[in-house]
DNA sequence: TGTGAAATAGAGCCTGA
DNA sequence: TCAGGCTCTATTTCACA
């Protein structure tokens, strides 16, 4: 029910805390987007409680910490199960994302981070213990992020008066 | 040169920033690490700079905002140019991440969100016209992250003294 | 690591559609 | 009635020693 009244302001407000959370402030989205910063601050807190804005995370580079290893499991679970497995899957030491996929086969898709092989095997057998298949696993050299582009009112300066 | 030296304290600050990156201040994980707030910024600092902490994002629910669609584009790329096509890929409206993956075939995991079918397949036109070859595609239903475990003091407090 | 100046966030109030 | 903008106070940050 809190879906579809995402404001041109509001797109500008998502674009800039993809770009940086930490440090833009109201203030600074207040000038892009020709309001005030109380505004800001406030349409911030319902982009929150609507459940629009889940969280705010530092974008960390694994391998320079330590981590070298990123790999994407594909697992097969039964379809009734396979999405009450997701939280515990999170909780998994070394698991960063999981994604449901709409396909018949190979329908959860983790990604796992670790030093060794044997962080990334330990976390195939916790899989393989909770009853999961994992049918393949391929390892990540590079990942990279960006906002997301129809948020960038530059981008898509069409129709405006 | 700017790889392992991470010890707990930044373990704890690189948790604490994943959890939270906008509203966690300095005053908080130095808490947490039982150091000075002053301190944990000049951490900061050096694992912004580092290369270590890449930058802050708000985690975004695009389903809630509109777009509900989001879909991995397994794409195929000749390996010396695979790399340089990557910063291009990631410019283009819609996609949202990519990954080099380590295989023979399926080398570029494009993750794209869109409003339509048409969204999407324009964005696989592009890659197309790129001289890629998409050959398979695959729509997520869900998709949820967590921070990385191993950041986590509380769930490795084996070696304290 | 600790201190003082500047900036930012949060709560409340007021105005106008 | 409700969203936008203003003001005031408590935190937080930044630059300095």
């Amino acid at each position: 029910m809190a879906g579809e009244d995402i404001d041109d302001v509001d797109k500008a407000i998502l674009y800039a805390l993809q770009e940086d959370a930490r440090n833009m402030s109201s203030g600074d989205i207040a000038k892009r987007t020709g309001t005030s910063d109380s505004t800001v601050r406030k349409r911030i807190q319902r982009l929150e409680s609507d459940g629009v804005v889940k969280g705010y995370s530092a974008s960390v580079d694994y391998g320079k910490s330590g981590y070298p290893l990123r790999m994407l499991l594909y697992c097969t679970a039964s379809i009734p199960k396979r999405g009450e497995l997701v939280p515990e899957i999170l909780e998994m030491d070394g698991v960063v994302a999981v994604q449901e996929l709409v396909t018949g086969e190979q329908n959860l898709l983790v990604t796992a981070v670790g030093e060794t092989d044997s962080d990334i095997t330990s976390i195939a057998q916790e899989l393989l213990d909770m009853g999961l298949t994992v049918a393949d696993e391929v390892l990540v050299r590079t990942h990279e992020t960006t906002p997301f582009g129809k948020f960038d009112a530059e981008r898509h300066a069409e129709n405006d008066s």
